[in-house]
DNA sequence: CAGTGGTCTAGACCACTGG
DNA sequence: CAGTGGTCTAGACCACTGC
């Protein structure tokens, strides 16, 4: 049976009278697609089942294997969640064993859980507009309204983390200080719950700084305290950029750790 | 036609006294694990092709799909390449596209190809005995025997990282300083072509520090320029560590650049 | 053209979950 | 027990490579 005449099974070359790229698209891929825009659409919430494969290849008048390989990257890209015997779910922040998904600050000794659980202290929490600096990462305009939220970490007991971060004003309209502590530090969690608004990957430029007076005083330290800067732009579906985030990391009992592939 | 008798189909519960873990293992899993085995025992080296799918199929008595599967899942863990219409080939550092895989320092501005290739200078390269701190990582002995390169990486004329190396000496006899300066840079290269060895994998502890003196004096950097400092372990097949690497990074016009998923 | 990996299907059965 | 995802098979056809 040939593929059915779904979206556009294409696959065929001269459609019209450019064929720069001959643009073949697996079924598969069409469906990962058609999959990831009910879930950009919010037609399934983070946490809830998604339709079962055998629903989503009648849906979409496939197999069940095509939409498995769809399911399958979705999985891969950490979007989507498979549990044998329950169903496919949609990725969340929400979840204490996910927490920490983008933490990549670890003790030198011992495991994370061996010192308590991170203790946050909200400092600042404002309206602001984007400098330069801060509009081109998160594709805004110059002066454009942005939230600016600053507070730190205290792992063990000691300050080791001071976060700046900005959030696009338009998106994360009326959150407060109030609300960040109330989640106390599973701000992710949060931007899901309050906001609808869903953090699927990040990149981090990580230089090695000195700190200033100001944040030397905020971390108790001395200014000679060399700290890891850590810059990162998280991104929603569809690779929206939705949070800048410019973390100083204390690097004297804690490290960053990285894994290569 | 149910699972032919390979090395353990498995599956069946209470096949020993004690079933602490039921172990049930899929086929693909199975056949995957044979191919790693000969992966590591050289079967098929570096840049080689494999048997096609059909014949790994027919050598495993098992159908295509599933040996599809077991590639699938080399290919994610890096270990094989895929090319359509040519075949599966063994993974590779001695190509050029591939080069750098394991550098995530990236200038600021710009892209890596922009400033042209690095530039490696090596100061030393001599045999020693483990200290703890060496010994560790590398799953050694205090006192076994090693090799220890140190070196110096220009990046755009400027030098930028200042490296040292430390390698079992059992596995890389005979290693010299001529012999890492001819493949000017190419390192995991050199190691699989002269020693037959693959990195596969490698783990990064990164911290925010200041140079000594002589680490100053050979970077042509003041004592105050806080570094990058980079300990890396990197591992061949079946996660024996080969490398030990502690790289100080200068992050001025450069970046550590990492990706969260 | 033959040979390779890539896609798609259809159907059987297994493992796990929850009522 | 029914429903879910997970494994395995067998066969057809497509896309790409190189001779």
């Amino acid at each position: 049976m040939p593929p059915p005449p779904l979206p556009s099974p294409d696959g065929t070359p001269s459609d019209d009278g450019l064929a720069a790229t001959p643009a073949f698209s697996p079924l598969y891929q069409q469906i990962k697609g058609l999959i990831l825009q009910s879930l950009q659409a919010g037609d399934w919430k983070p946490g809830e089942a998604i339709p079962s494969e055998m629903e989503l290849a009648a849906r979409y008048r496939v197999s069940q294997g095509t939409v498995r390989k769809a399911i399958d990257e979705l999985a891969a890209d950490n979007l989507v969640v498979r549990r044998q015997g329950k169903g496919t779910f949609v990725a969340t922040h929400a979840e204490h064993h996910v927490q920490y998904r983008f933490l990549k600050l670890v003790p030198d000794v011992g495991d994370i859980s061996a010192e308590g659980p991170a203790q946050r202290t909200i400092i600042e929490c404002r309206k602001a507009r984007a400098s330069i600096d801060v509009a081109r990462p998160l594709a805004l305009r110059t002066g454009d309204p942005v939230l600016q939220i600053r507070r730190i970490l205290s792992l063990g007991g000691t300050p080791t983390i001071l976060e700046d971060l900005w959030l696009p004003g338009q998106a994360f309209k009326g959150l407060t200080a109030e609300q960040m502590a109330q989640y106390h530090g599973a701000t992710y969690a949060m931007f899901e719950l309050e906001f609808g608004v869903r953090m699927v990957r990040a990149e981090e430029k990580i230089k090695a700084v000195l700190p200033d007076e100001t944040q030397a005083n905020l971390l108790q330290i001395p200014m000679q305290t060399p700290l890891l800067s850590v810059e990162r732009v998280a991104f929603t579906y569809k690779d929206i950029p939705m949070e800048l985030r410019r973390g100083l990391y204390r690097t004297d009992t804690h490290h960053y750790r990285n894994e290569l592939n």
